[in-house]
RNA sequence: GUCCCCAUCGUCUAGAGGCCCAGGACAUCGCCCUUUCACGGCGAGGACAGGGGUUCGAAUCCCCUUGGGGACGCCA
């Protein structure tokens, strides 16, 4: 039988990085082992769910370099595959459990169902639903029906241990009374409820393995009682660890950066993500960390999943992430990073291509994000003099060298051009020697004077890339000249 | 409150009874490289939550306590 995982967000904003994890671990378990995978669409809250957080999911798990066999873009023989358009298979299903006694109607309305759950508040007792309509004849019930009361459908629960056996955690057992009483399969408004859809779902799609988060394991008991009424053998579960903000709660929002969106647009390189994500919970069982993705396909494996929650670390990612730069070559960071630099087109309009790929290549050991590169290319192309640079251009000492240097440049033989490293080499001795500056006191006015910054790149290399006149240019601006 | 899960350095983790007075990585600090910053290299500090068992022997198995997380919706 082949493998078949799913991917079920609901689509109601951007793609978070936990529910990102979730897809990739049943990414990596399914291609592992050469198995299906389904993105289904879970929008039967119509409320919440838009056409654009749909869409947006999509591009970030493929952002991600996940792919899928089936989905409401590629449509298979298990769809359609948003449960908005699934709503007949869910009715009949719902049907049937009526049919068969297995579930009833309850015409509670929400007011005197809150007034119970407070009471039970008070009493110190779990919410629970007290079985009101559970055992109502035919004929009170065709009264209600004749009132016009508006139901929903609740599944009949009996007392019983539902054991869930779990693919990571092993053997878990749930008394039915701890479930919260005859749950909702229908809304009075007739939208089905998540649990009844998911598990007709996994059903009808042959799903065999659901991976997903840990906060879906009450749920999963749930299910399973779901599973019997209809008749139907539950697939395989696996609950993984969740997520967790510095503060151990769940990551959200208020925790920063947590949707993949804002990770890419703050210049994160997808690889990075992946190689980090699935390390959160994940272990190759060695030392390694960082994994090339099929390097990670290859090895990956349920029983190496940690049980204990992990605490998302945003420096160990960005740590990665610049690691992963260095991997790129001149051309690769230079189409990885152009989307990142507003000033790209008028740079390379005024200084070529080549010459912003020489920028970008200088800087990429300082770099942990595309997002750093702007600031360092917009001072090196514009001339920015930043706060530290103003501060030593103010010391006569630095303005000594600045204009030793300078006037060695600008005297230079016409024949001695373009401005190499080499002729630096030369002139430097000779600024040092006419103004006593050596060490940092030479080094950093001069570069604060090129590129705006006392701390980067050596000039010796920024020099030539800038060429005579700029660089003389830029020292008389330093000098106020 | 009830139910469920989890528990090794600040963080991610290795560890499936002796190889561990616990290894790696991020972070922190120091040194080296570098006429700057960074990269890189080397090094330092830093953990088995507590208590009972089981065993010749426990970070590893069992129990309790404590701590953390999750779930208790006509949300998903």
């Amino acid at each position: 039988m082949t493998i078949r995982v799913r991917f079920a967000p609901s689509p109601t904003g951007m793609l978070h990085i936990g529910n990102a994890r979730t897809a990739l671990f049943n990414w990596l378990f399914v291609r592992h082992h050469g198995g299906e995978f389904v993105f289904r669409i879970e929008d039967t809250d119509r409320e919440r769910s838009t056409k654009e957080s749909e869409i947006s999911i999509m591009e970030d798990i493929a952002w991600l370099g996940l792919d899928w066999n089936e989905g409401p873009d590629k449509p298979g023989a298990h769809g359609p595959y948003r449960q908005s358009e699934r709503t007949s298979i869910y009715e009949d299903h719902c049907s049937q459990l009526l049919n068969e006694g297995k579930a009833y109607r309850c015409y509670c309305t929400k007011e005197e169902l809150e007034a119970v759950k407070e009471a039970q508040r008070q009493r110190k007792e779990p919410p629970s639903y007290p079985g009101t309509c559970r055992n109502l004849s035919p004929e009170e019930r065709a009264d209600r029906e004749k009132q016009g009361l508006s139901s929903v459908v609740r599944l009949r629960i009996e007392p019983e241990d539902i054991l869930v056996n779990d693919l990571i955690r092993g053997e878990v057992v749930f008394g039915s009374h701890t479930l919260g009483g005859d749950f909702v399969l229908f809304r009075s408004d007739g939208g089905v409820m998540y649990n009844f859809a998911v598990v007709i779902d996994d059903v009808t799609m042959k799903i065999t393995h659901v991976l997903r988060g840990e906060d879906h394991l009450t749920n999963t008991a749930k299910q399973i009682l779901i599973y019997r009424a209809l008749g139907y053998e539950p697939p395989q579960f696996g609950h993984m660890a969740m997520i967790l903000g510095p503060d151990r709660a769940k990551l959200s929002k208020r925790h920063g950066t947590v949707s993949v969106r804002q990770f890419k647009d703050e210049g994160y390189l997808p690889e990075a993500l992946f190689n980090y994500m699935s390390l959160l919970g994940w272990n190759p069982g060695d030392e390694r960390e960082k994994m090339p993705r099929e390097e990670i396909l290859r090895e990956f494996s349920l029983e190496r999943l940690t049980k204990s929650a992990a605490i998302f670390d945003f420096k160990k990612l960005r740590w990665m992430n610049g690691l992963y730069i260095r991997d790129l070559d001149r051309d690769q960071l230079f189409a990885a990073a152009r989307p990142y630099l507003p000033d790209a087109g008028n740079i390379v309009a005024e200084r070529g291509e080549e010459w912003l790929k020489d920028v970008l290549w200088l800087f990429r050991d300082n770099v942990e994000v595309l997002t750093d590169f702007a600031p360092r290319v917009g001072m090196i192309a514009a001339f920015e003099a930043g706060e530290e640079a103003q501060k030593l251009f103010a010391e006569e000492a630095s303005q000594q060298v600045m204009r030793a240097f300078r006037d060695e440049l600008a005297g230079l033989d016409g024949a001695k051009l373009p401005l190499t490293t080499e002729i630096i080499d030369e002139i430097l001795p000779r600024v040092q020697e006419a103004t006593g500056a050596k060490g940092r006191k030479l080094f950093m006015p001069l570069r604060a004077a090129m590129i705006g910054s006392p701390h980067g790149p050596d000039i010796r290399v920024v020099g030539p890339m800038l060429g005579r006149d700029e660089v003389v240019r830029r020292l008389d601006a330093a000098l106020g000249v």
